[in-house]
DNA sequence: CCTGGAGTTGTCCTA
DNA sequence: TTAGGACAACTCCAG
């Protein structure tokens, strides 16, 4: 309720607001919201009700119908809504706006979830950045007009009322499983939630955040994502919240990282916005002849955590059980799948894309791209992450992996990312059966990554677009 | 147009 | 044990 312009303006018109959410995924395709996604926003209109006196509508279906006739019956003066990025979003958000305008309705749309809109971040020749630093650098901090400062919770006083819509259990988004349940049960969602967070973090895990961002047995992240992807919380509440401590504490060096990864949050929207095909195509073409490997079973492994590389079952099963990964291990679970497994990254980004709460098409393609290496300034090719490596520098006394892979946990800190070269009397001791009841790795570390590094060779160096 | 420097996130081998 | 270089060659971007 508090920094959202649409709600803002909407209060300050002078007239009753009617709250509206329309739960339309019409026009997405196979980019309709995941299940984790549905759990989320189901605990998060709760809330967002509850703080509305129990006073929103909810509908369910094409946002294009529902918004012009009910503006028509209620005799709506004026309609506001924050906007959306993703393609499907604008093009529909524009016919609506039209729709509206021709009947005389008025229309104000705002920027509600970025720091720097995607038409505001340009290089000098007018064309988007394509690779982050100049991004961040010049285009955020140097050129563009400072985030704006957050509204206050707006008066809501005059709240229009009408028996309009279904109820949010109407809305069909918590299936019964026992999954969807747990996921729950894991966070505290809302607004007021989302405040806790970010104040726990700027208090706790902001000052060790340049190293402590990297280490998934710790609690140095944020986990501000799903809030800030359903907005919960504004980037511009963080921003202001962060740099607010770097001037009183002058502790720039550790939360200039994170004000950075706010901003990349920021590139991926620019990506999305200015090359609306990234969801499916790769930005590099050469990797259109990329020699994937189709193989169910492997890719089973990989979702389901059962890869026989501990840090790597260990993220898929955090995203499984909670509904998230940390970073890090993001980075070397799509790692492993598209390099040392060499499964499309599609097939990474679908899973990740229902498992997620904090599902986001701008972040979840870009990344995805990112780690394929057909993304925009994609890492160098022999870049691949080696997870036993990766494992130890990061989890060093394995305690992330043995939090989620407990078939590991009795293993000394030295095998316990890499299960398979303890000696058999330590695995017996550590009540292993390798093959069993953990398993084997999948593949050979080192032959797949060389297997991929020849992959990469195929595609030769010159046509790039 | 040309030029030079730089580019999120690494790994492996050698001295 | 640790530090440094090789791993290629490309595109992006600012001046």
């Amino acid at each position: 309720m508090s920094d959202n312009p649409a709600l803002h303006a909407a209060a300050s018109a002078g007239q009753p607001v009617f709250p509206l959410y329309i739960l339309d995924d019409a026009d997405a395709g196979e980019w309709a919201m995941g299940q984790a996604s549905h759990v989320w926003l189901h605990q998060s209109l709760s809330a967002l009700n509850k703080d509305l006196g129990s006073r929103m509508c909810f509908f369910k279906g094409r946002a294009e119908k529902i918004i012009p006739k009910l503006a028509a019956s209620i005799n709506a003066c004026g309609v506001y809504w924050n906007r959306c990025y993703e393609p499907w979003r604008i093009a529909r958000d524009t016919r609506i706006k039209a729709h509206l305008k021709e009947s005389k309705c008025r229309v104000r749309t705002f920027n509600g979830s970025l720091l720097f809109e995607p038409q505001d971040v340009l290089k000098s020749d007018g064309s988007p950045y394509k690779v982050f630093t100049p991004f961040y650098r010049n285009g955020c901090l140097t050129n563009a007009p400072l985030p704006r400062v957050p509204l206050q919770k707006p008066q809501l006083s005059d709240l229009y009322s009408a028996n309009e819509g279904c109820t949010l259990a109407g809305l069909g988004l918590m299936p019964r499983l026992r999954w969807s349940k747990c996921i729950a049960e894991q966070w505290e969602v809302g607004e007021t939630a989302a405040q806790r967070r970010l104040q726990g973090f700027l208090q706790t895990g902001a000052c060790h955040y340049k190293e402590g961002r990297d280490r998934p047995d710790q609690n140095y992240v944020s986990r501000l994502s799903p809030h800030l992807h359903f907005g919960e919380i504004s980037p511009q509440q963080v921003w202001h919240a962060a740099r607010k401590i770097v001037v009183k504490d002058n502790s720039i060096g550790e939360l200039e990282h994170f004000l950075r990864e706010l901003c990349w949050r920021e590139f991926s929207y620019s990506l999305l916005y200015h090359w609306p095909h990234i969801p499916r195509e790769n930005m590099q073409r050469k990797f259109d002849r990329f020699p994937w490997r189709e193989d169910r079973l492997a890719l089973q492994q990989w979702q389901s955590g059962q890869t026989g590389i501990p840090i790597v079952d260990a993220g898929m099963r955090e995203l499984w059980q909670t509904g998230y990964m940390h970073n890090r291990v993001r980075m070397i679970t799509a790692s492993f799948l598209v390099k040392n497994l060499l499964l499309h990254w599609h097939h990474g980004e679908d899973w990740f894309w229902d498992t997620l709460v904090d599902a986001d098409l701008a972040n979840n393609s870009a990344s995805w791209q990112w780690v394929a290496g057909c993304g925009a300034d994609a890492a160098p090719y022999f870049r691949i992450f080696n997870p036993v490596t990766q494992g130890k520098r990061f989890d060093p006394n394995g305690a992330y992996v043995r939090r989620y892979v407990p078939e590991v946990a009795r293993l000394p800190d030295k095998f316990v990312h890499c299960p398979w070269e303890a000696p058999d009397e330590i695995l017996k001791s550590a009540g292993i059966a390798l093959g069993t009841q953990y398993p084997k790795p999948m593949v050979d570390l080192k032959e797949s990554r060389l297997r991929a590094l020849a992959a990469v060779k195929t595609l030769g160096s010159l046509p790039t677009d």
